[in-house]
DNA sequence: GGACTGACTCGGT
DNA sequence: AACCGAGCCAGTC
């Protein structure tokens, strides 16, 4: 994770992403140690075949434009809670740091999933 | 070496 | 809630 490139390292983080669980673009790029959120995005496009891009979107749970469509499904088709177009980011947002069953710091005070 | 780009994010309106 | 403008930085040309 250091002299591997930014990218490489993107793409293993977004494979990490459990079944199931999302991450923002913000995310993704705090996790591999960088503020490049843009390249994220970057890096997806042109390797994310390789990996669950569908795992990644913004941070408020909608989506590009022309991946809304497939995304949405992909995530519907594993769980992912999905409200009015847009990922209910509450319940599904994955903290890579924390574990994939980790409840979370509630800014809302209430429970994952509830 | 410099300028441009983008699957973003955030704060202010 | 939606729109706008500015900041961000690795990759590409």
């Amino acid at each position: 994770m250091e002299d591997v490139p930014l990218a490489e390292r993107v793409l293993s983080c977004v494979e990490l992403i459990p079944r199931g669980r999302v991450m923002s673009y913000g995310d993704v790029a705090e996790f591999v140690g960088s503020r490049a959120v843009r390249n994220v995005g970057r890096v997806l496009a042109s390797d994310g075949g390789t990996v669950p891009w569908h795992r990644v979107l913004r941070r408020d749970g909608s989506c590009a434009e022309h991946l809304r469509e497939e995304q949405l499904a992909r995530l519907a088709a594993e769980g992912v809670p999905i409200r009015d177009g847009r990922v209910d980011m509450r319940a599904a947002r994955w903290d890579g740091r924390a574990g994939p069953r980790m409840p979370f710091p509630s800014r809302t005070g209430s429970v994952a999933g509830l």
